[in-house]
DNA sequence: AGTGTTAAGTTAACAGTGTGAACATTATTC
DNA sequence: GAATAATGTTCACACTGTTAACTTAACACT
């Protein structure tokens, strides 16, 4: 009776091709804030509007494209990884890349992590948390495997191991990326010291309790 | 000849008005979108580009509020430090206040570290690095006063280490805050853990060389 | 073939934004 | 009191996100 809806395959394969333009525009002209519909849609050669059609508004546009750069830095990751072998040193590749992603294309990442203009959680997409819990999977992963093979102590979980991974690195990148570290190129001589840190200190057994003399209460969130 | 301007004192109180009152409306409404030169003339009383008398544009006013929540969260850390007489437990203080104030605090955190429209540095105000370097030099003396003591491992010369604890707090704190942690409160946990990681591995000799069997060759920027 | 149905695309419109220019006000100094 | 320059106001412009109304075109059924 009525013309068929695109095939989904068609329809998120325009999707995709918007979301290439859109991806392309931001890293371009740098920023959300520059990024704009009306942008978008002439730089896909149509009208003003049309892209409401594939994206209920900017933030779901937005949030697509997050998706979309995590899916990149973990597809980066698992290329690098894929070919080391021994465990300890796939496990430095494994921060090395993630660590030199961000920092080459800091515009994708700061797309992750910065320009969330509020900090509500609720409005992550459940495409983007997906994604992003794949990417620390392949930490997770790779560090249980680094634990079997006894060359990473195990008194650690690797979840949590994994999450202190990504907190160095993404400190690290972070702070370089939003420009805190000063003029030099700090990062150079702060990697390879942020590694060890990381190594050094899982290996020494830990007691929770024994390090804060005074642990932090739970924190009311104001605003 | 003519009307006197207003003395810098004056006006620089008009300006730090001005700022409570941005500053105000930025944590309740949410977000740098959401704060307006209208919303905060209005808020002011004023009508609706009088702010732009003290403001040259809305950058210039965003650099003085990030750089006035640097102070907040310097001064934060002096309050917490100057009644803690042991070295060791001042530093650890130190990354407990630290943690805690952005915790506390998101949205203004969030206003340090995200919402960079652009990854460009070079619009970082001088007043802000001022604070920004301030902040940190608090870091640098503790631990340099830690290692006097004979409490902190001297390898490591004091700005590095300072680095290296602005990049796992900030790491967990940004993280956390930004919500990427998944639904639990995990920080309560990671804290400790990350506190007990720094200390332990900035304990161990650090060879740079050592580390990185393929160290991160010089990253070339794209976008 | 013809026609109804409906997705896809276009245009018009509205409320809000940053920002500059042109005006009005007002306090200060002569 | 008059001149002058800082301060405050109003108007205007080019943008933005977003919704609503409209046009076009492709399909399904008779």
């Amino acid at each position: 009776m009525a013309r068929k809806p695109l095939s989904d395959d068609a329809r998120s394969q325009r999707r995709e091709d918007i979301l290439d333009s859109a991806m392309a525009v931001f890293e371009r002209d740098g920023g959300l804030d520059a990024l704009s519909f009306r942008k978008l849609a002439t730089h896909l050669g149509l009208s003003y509007s049309a892209p409401y059609r594939y994206f209920r508004n900017k933030d779901e546009l937005v949030n697509a494209l997050r998706a979309r750069a995590y899916r990149w830095i973990e597809s980066e990751m698992r290329k690098a990884t894929q070919d080391i072998d021994d465990p300890a040193q796939r496990l430095v590749g494994l921060a090395q890349t993630y660590i030199k992603s961000g920092l080459t294309r800091p515009q994708r990442y700061a797309l992750l992590f910065f320009n969330l203009d509020n900090t509500d959680v609720a409005r992550h997409s459940i495409e983007f948390r997906r994604a992003k819990h794949d990417a620390l999977d392949i930490c997770t992963q790779v560090i249980a495997q680094a634990q079997r093979a006894g060359q990473l102590p195990a008194h650690i979980d690797p979840l949590s191991a994994s999450h202190l991974f990504w907190i160095a690195a993404h400190g690290l990148v972070s702070l370089e990326v939003s420009g805190q570290f000063g003029m030099g190129r700090d990062v150079a001589t702060l990697t390879p010291l942020v590694i060890h840190t990381l190594r050094a200190g899982m290996a020494q057994r830990y007691d929770a309790d024994a390090v804060m003399s005074s642990p932090l209460k739970e924190t009311t969130r104001h605003a």
